[in-house]
DNA sequence: GCCAACGTTGGC
DNA sequence: GCCAACGTTGGC
């Protein structure tokens, strides 16, 4: 049974497209003790995530990726020069780590944050919450396929980020 | 750029 | 262990 996931970024940093791009890619910098904490004890290979813009215009969910690799150091910890570097910890014991996600699929538009807030099913989703700063938090089943469905329900016509449809539809 | 919210740090 | 100061995040 795998688990779901919302992955947060700035597009400015690297974005669904840089990932379309790359086909996968190492998900680096977190330095949070929650989310380390997730990466340690409960993220596994096969699980699925939503990868979310931040910062961004519109900020949301624009795609589906895949956890490929679990539980590895973060190598940054480790590179004096490196933003992320953490003088207390070592190889033996790495105190910060990471994941790899794979490309699963690009929504073919945004799914805007005013429009995940104004689903009743996702009310309760942490990135949704004031105040909420983890770039890395636990989706529902029901919330990641929610999401999933509102991803594809974009037709041509919709430019504005604002779903054209929001009829009944399965997933996969 | 503003500001609310939250995490981290460090003095005591 | 408390808590004020500071830094970061991220929507707007």
């Amino acid at each position: 049974m795998p688990q779901f996931w919302l992955l947060k970024c700035e597009p400015n940093a690297y974005s669904i497209h840089d990932l379309v791009r790359d086909g996968r890619t190492k998900w680096e910098g977190i330095r949070n003790y929650q989310v380390r904490n997730f990466l340690r004890d409960t993220m596994e290979v096969g699980d699925l995530g939503v990868f979310y813009h931040s910062n961004a215009a519109p900020s949301g969910a624009a795609g589906i990726v895949r956890i490929s690799q679990s539980r590895l150091a973060d190598p940054s910890q480790f590179e004096a020069s490196a933003a992320g570097f953490d003088p207390k910890s070592n190889r033996a014991q790495p105190t910060w780590l990471m994941c790899e996600v794979e490309f699963v699929e690009c929504f073919a538009q945004v799914v805007a944050l005013e429009t995940l807030r104004a689903e009743r099913g996702l009310a309760e989703m942490q990135i949704l919450r004031r105040g909420n700063r983890l770039s890395i938090t636990p989706l529902t089943e029901a919330e990641f396929d929610i999401i999933g469905r509102l991803g594809r329900s974009f037709t041509e016509a919709g430019e504005r980020g604002i779903p054209a449809e929001r009829g009944q539809r399965t997933r996969g």
